[in-house]
DNA sequence: GCCTGTGAATCCATTCACAGCT
DNA sequence: AGCTGTGAATGGATTCACAGGC
């Protein structure tokens, strides 16, 4: 934290802003910790950490660093311990309940996906407007509802995440509705770029334009260059 | 390009770098001129297609003129030509060759996508490990093949991207696969960090940390705070 | 007058380099 | 001696602000 004094003259506290990627990174440090964990490793210094996730150790000291002192000075992290800190960072290690809209290809995929359970995102309802797939239970326990009763559903089972794996034609609409039914945070896959609004945060994952990203490096590689 | 004198002497040519966040712009910014032409629009400012993609308008006009100068002074950009230019830069709107590895829920929800195939990015082959799947049909025309003739199929096809979505065991065995296949870019879907290399780039989509990422502003938006 | 194209200024993230602890 | 924690330096990307063309 750091003391400022406005114009007032009163002291104000302000929080270090910490970087989006610091966060993403902590994520990806997440699971090779737990990795190495399950191996037996007890101990692990920022230089080794850095040398298996691929990123320069000073970064990792850093990214640490913005939430308090887990290392050891001459020593290095303790990794049960850094595992325990990272979970309470992220707030992973609790049980998050999830309702999924759209039960098509991909929508039943990742209800049928074993990973999500692992790390404690829970889906525990499931939406469609296709009155044909409304009643049929997509995994156990998890009945396809109609649309008509989200609002009302997560208001009950108290859902704080949803996951958009409608057509691009309806997302807009159906980001909508989470809103409204006040969620908080939207996995979208949807091809539609939905943005984040005050009091909702919306990550997109549109496979496509991954793709399109790989497709221009791939041009790069054969020489092909465009710019100037 | 610039000029460079090196410290031999000689003038050496130096393309301008192009920051990686303005290739995935473009494709989000193509994704919706598409819809505005669809839509019958025929001419658009920076400062309108930046409301629209809720970006900073000096940003699109910065990230087109590493490509070229495609607008009209006092008019704005003609969406035709546009579309025509950024597909170009990002070499879409020609046909990719993709295989894909491992045919589990996502491997074959990803198959049967229909989203893929509009944007250019066609299946042409699939393979698993499970003696079970080989020589099963999942899509018209794919029938999954062993492992074995991966690398015979890659070269005899052309293939020129992987797309992986084995679970995370075998994740990092089929990259080196399909890096000897000579293989150039890989889209990986399982939840192993693949690090791009000379002559192959990766893309990772972990659904899981974005998740981690929600879960963490969801903590920050009730206040929770465990930063310094 | 309006909107693009772009150097300059600003903002943000990463890396360096070293002080401080064990 | 070794490795963390962190201010300072560097390196990139974004935004500003205005010159230039319609």
């Amino acid at each position: 934290m750091y003391l400022f004094t406005n114009s007032e003259g009163n002291i104000i506290l302000e929080s270090v802003k910490i970087p989006e990627s610091t966060i993403e990174r902590l994520a990806i440090y997440l699971r090779k910790i737990e990795e190495l964990y399950d191996k037996g490793y007890s101990i692990i210094s920022s230089e080794k950490l850095a040398n298996v996730c691929k990123v320069n150790p000073a970064q990792i000291r850093k990214d640490l660093s913005y939430f308090g002192e887990f290392g050891v000075r001459g020593v290095g992290y303790e990794i049960s311990e850094l595992m325990r800190e990272i979970k309470r960072i992220l707030d992973t290690g609790r049980v998050w309940r999830l309702a999924l809209v759209g039960v098509g290809n991909i929508g039943s995929a990742i209800l049928r996906h074993k990973n999500f359970y692992k790390r404690g995102y829970n889906f525990i309802a499931a939406f469609d407007i296709d009155p044909q797939k409304i009643g049929r239970e997509v995994i156990q326990g998890i009945k396809v509802q109609p649309m008509e009763e989200l609002e009302d559903t997560v208001k009950r089972l108290n859902i704080e995440i949803g996951v958009i794996t409608t057509p691009s034609t309806s997302a807009r609409e159906v980001c909508r509705a989470l809103v409204n039914a006040g969620i908080k945070a939207i996995l979208n896959f949807s091809p539609i770029f939905l943005r984040s609004r005050k009091g909702c945060i919306v990550e997109n994952m549109d496979f496509t334009i991954k793709l399109d990203n790989l497709a221009y490096h791939l041009c790069q590689l054969e020489g092909k260059n465009f710019s100037k």
